[in-house]
DNA sequence: CATTTTGTCTAACAATTGTTAGGCAAAAAT
DNA sequence: ATTTTTGCCTAACAATTGTTAGACAAAATG
């Protein structure tokens, strides 16, 4: 081969790619830029990725499935409605904090997918949105939660989840562990069925 | 005039650039689709604004100075720590659907304003991030609120409220009162101090 | 050893980008 | 009535974009 061989992966194209996408965005970021960032000439790209989508269909249907299959698991084993969400809530958070890149092109630059993936994506976002609202409930009926407005807390939820991809870097001090616990702790005040009223309204 | 006299504003492009930016992102909107958007020709826009970063620098430091009054108000007149909390949230969701595109140009497209612009934009956002946080010591002080980890209660309540960008329309069927009071009343229950303990802890 | 495959390269392409220059007619100011 | 200003236009620019074609040498295969 030619005096370089690199001998450059798909994966490594995809992480090199998910670094920039997530710094820049994706329509931001060129192909250059991203073969820059391997050490090799953009052309030499296109031996392994068919074009630029590809990298960003990739990035995003492998974390969906990542996200899905984690719920997945989660929603056979049986727990009950809490011990469910706190296990869905810390494989969320373990998959994000594993892979911020990646994650954060997920959140964030979908929008820029061909039209056609896109709607298969957002079909696929759904049906994990929906995978928590089963579990919520699932809260309410074993009367653990309280009756409150389902998609409601579910995007709550996610959305509070999700925020962490913007402050988190794997050097900081806490782990996956312990902010799953910090946000459930939180998020279960908010859905725990209250027998007796707050301090506030004790007083 | 030449035969064509529209009479374009500058509040119309950044009108018409927000909608864009939030549909495709700030990268893949072309001064060519502005323009298209308002029916003129792309040139016609430099005759109101500087270049395509003024654009985006309206937008985000319009907003950004939107929500800083707004809680700036709230914390100046006087309330106990859950109605400034309340009525900050209000605000907040006020602001968000008051104008969704602009919105979500400041919520998702800061990233792309020049590195000088940035760091302004980031103490801003900041400043904020900071007022939030007051609310919630005082909170704490009065013993209204649990002794919760607060840059963390912050930043849940901020990416609960953020995220109804995603999804809010203005044709929907809740107004910003009714969605401000459901994420406020989720949020409380996070926050509120229990005397007694939940119902399933009691069980 | 001969051949094929693999992984890179250089060079080039057509399209699109942000932006500028200069023209021209209507409206406003003198 | 004349001049200036305003708000658009067409045309063009240099740079950058994603992508393809074709060469070439090392590695793998026979």
């Amino acid at each position: 081969m030619g005096e370089n061989i690199k001998n450059i992966s798909k994966t490594q194209i995809v992480l090199a790619a998910a670094k920039l996408f997530k710094q820049k965005g994706y329509a931001a970021s060129s192909m250059r830029d991203i073969a820059a960032a391997l050490n090799i000439e953009a052309a030499s790209l296109y031996h392994h990725i068919k074009n630029k989508e590809e990298i960003l269909d990739i990035i995003c249907f492998d974390m969906a499935t990542k996200f899905l299959s984690a719920i997945a698991e989660v929603n056979d084993i049986y727990f009950n409605a809490e011990e469910k969400l706190r296990k869905a809530i810390l494989h969320h958070v373990e998959i994000i904090t594993e892979d911020i890149d990646k994650s954060a092109v997920f959140l964030r630059e979908w929008r820029s997918l061909p039209e056609s993936a896109l709607a298969d994506f957002l079909l696929l976002r759904n049906q994990y949105e929906n995978e928590f609202t089963r579990i919520i409930e699932n809260g309410i009926e074993e009367d653990v939660f309280d009756n409150v407005d389902k998609k409601f807390a579910v995007l709550s939820i996610l959305s509070s989840v999700n925020w962490i991809n913007e402050w988190y870097s794997a050097d900081g001090n806490m782990n996956a562990n312990e902010i799953a616990h910090k946000i459930s702790d939180f998020v279960m005040g908010g859905l725990r069925k209250k027998l007796v009223t707050d301090a506030h309204y004790k007083a």
